[in-house]
DNA sequence: GTAGCGTAGTTGAAGACTGAACTATTCCGC
DNA sequence: GCGGAATAGTTCAGTCTTCAACTACGCTAC
């Protein structure tokens, strides 16, 4: 913004205040997806030793075939910055759960390589975290919940993330 | 977690996986509710300069009477850590939004209260930010989505943050 | 072939978050 | 009253994130 000023010219609309009732539904989301993120987050670190960002790293690596991507894809599939992921393998390298390799088709490009002790870390870690999950999550939700849950959340993804 | 050994005594039950369409709900919700509050984030830091994290904190002591709240009351509200609050206030201070004041009847307590330059930023701040929430958000849903929504958000209320 | 532009990825500095350690005050039982 | 436990809040060190600057390579047109 800028100006709080309302000019004739460009009158400042009349803002479009939530009800109580939007209120309520805004807070109870955003509330419960703190505490949600937060408390798996918690579980894992403290179980594993994992953070739930390295986890999802893993988790994406271990998905693909030769357990590998370059850096700009994994970046994108989990909505991170480049910057973000570089300082995040590197620290996953120190632990020995992934290296990188040179792109072969792309002189620029650069891969992240699952290792096999990464693996086997992501694979301790793996039923700890899905318990966590159905525990905070689906145990406490019912089958239409499940459903409003992912058409909320396929709802949203079709405007914030537009496949491209 | 320790041993991943399955011993006689304790057996490890077998991990309770996600099914695919548990699996889908979970990244649904799990992506649009990280990007949904980035956006969020990034609209409201970038037209105010205020991130939202600051932002909550101003709301939550514009609302209280006196607009000042007990440093402890204040994280517990936000389901912030006493430790971020505290860091957080001192940026606030810096910026001459929230000025700490001794609280009279307990003399480890402090108050944070409200500046009125911080209630001013406030209301620069709120038309820009619920304008985003309803561009992200409520434009995006029907009127059956936000019910569900709400409901989705209490039902997980209820378990991750008893009311005490 | 080379200039210019776009893309891939890394780096560094500054801000923010975490958990643990620390200080100061209050509460409680005797 | 007083010793010990609990509470309120801050601080420190370490980690993570962001943004902007930077290097290096590829692509296109001339």
């Amino acid at each position: 913004m800028s100006s709080p000023v309302s000019s004739a010219s460009q009158p400042t609309r009349a803002p479009r205040w939530l009800d109580a009732d939007e209120q309520k539904a805004w807070r109870a989301w955003l509330y419960s997806a703190q505490l949600l993120m937060d408390r798996l987050d918690r579980d894992l670190t403290h179980e594993t030793g994992i953070s739930h960002a390295y986890y999802e790293i893993l988790v994406a690596l271990s998905e693909t075939p030769g357990r590998k991507l370059r850096m700009s894809e994994l970046a994108d599939r989990l909505l991170s910055s480049r910057s973000r992921l570089s300082h995040a393998v590197s620290r996953l390298e120190e632990r020995g759960w992934v290296v990188r390799e040179l792109c072969q088709d792309d002189g620029r490009g650069q891969l992240a390589v699952l290792t096999d002790n990464g693996f086997a870390a992501l694979e301790a870690a793996a039923p700890i975290h899905v318990e966590s999950v159905r525990t905070h999550l689906f145990d406490q939700l019912s089958p239409a919940q499940v459903e409003a849950m992912r058409d909320l959340g396929e709802t949203l993804l079709r405007h914030l993330d537009p496949p491209r």
